[in-house]
DNA sequence: TCCATATGATTGACATGTCAACCACTAGGG
DNA sequence: CCCTAGTGGTTGACATGTCAATCATATGGA
């Protein structure tokens, strides 16, 4: 609570560098794996989970954003490259003219179903192998953590 | 070792899920405050920090891309949109006519010292304090398993 | 009703990332 | 010396990300 400022020490900063970098290095493995297993990105992955998981395989435009915490923006970009692959298809909103209501389609169905099962032994092979049980826990923890500490502090400045 | 594979628990999975968005939300949210407080993107500071802590300011492009783990045409494209702004500028390469030298402006210099200071404080704000100090030692530990896994095990199978 | 304002979604401009193709030059064997 | 293979770097095509502006519609008072 004290006004005083300090920097990290350099082990601090080793510690930030190494997380920064295993993680990015972890992400990106998993991703290529992804990618060539199924041809999706992880942000396909993420729309086609959401909608495997809504009511009816659809989602209002903005919940999905919502859902998954994109701009809205960039889902919109997003859908329509997806849709120009087949994966989702977009209907207007009955309830309100404004909206737009992605669907699955069949195809991404079937790209979401084919893709679970090698990307679920990517993040195991890759992420829960590496780690003890015990750290897991903990890595669990500091993920909590960290996430409290951006919620109830230092939000951005305007 | 045994080739038999199983998937991640929902427990396991929740960890990963977890893990990935804490990271991607620090990382954004220090990504955030270095460029509203320099006006630098993450990648401009670290090609800003290797060139600083390079003898005379300047690396051969393809020592640097080696030095911060970018592809050369990454680089190359990022030193592009920096040259432009005036941070760093490209010379010749004496010893071998093809290669390429990256040498840090007055410009450059001036913007990495003047933000490397906010940039800490962003750090330790942001993620040490988020942390105790044991949670910190932990963090590093992990970092290092997750490194150490993908560099021993499960290469990218061409 | 009518209008000011808010909301849902898209768009445009640009920064950033990957990948493959390319070009210029180097290097090493004949 | 010459030719071929490799290396260093750039470029082009595209996917992905941010942000501000725009457009249509909705909504809640005057």
């Amino acid at each position: 609570m004290t006004p005083q400022r300090h920097l990290p020490t350099s082990r601090e900063l080793a510690v930030w560098r190494a997380y920064l970098e295993s993680f990015e290095a972890v992400r990106a493995r998993v991703d290529a794996r992804l990618h060539r297993d199924s041809d999706l990105s992880s942000g396909d992955y993420k729309i086609l989970l959401a909608l495997s998981e809504a009511e009816s395989h659809e989602l209002r435009s903005s919940e999905l954003a919502a859902h998954i915490l994109w701009e809205r923006s960039r889902l919109s970009a997003h859908l329509g490259r997806m849709e120009k692959r087949g994966l989702v298809r977009r209907a207007p909103c009955p309830d309100d003219a404004r909206g737009a209501i992605a669907v699955l389609t069949e195809a991404g169905r079937r790209a979401f179903r084919d893709s679970t099962i090698p990307h679920l032994e990517a993040i195991r092979s890759l992420f829960v192998d590496a780690l003890t049980p015990d750290q897991l826990v903990v890595v669990g923890d500091i993920a909590t953590a960290l996430h409290d500490h951006l919620s109830t502090e230092h939000p951005v400045r305007p």
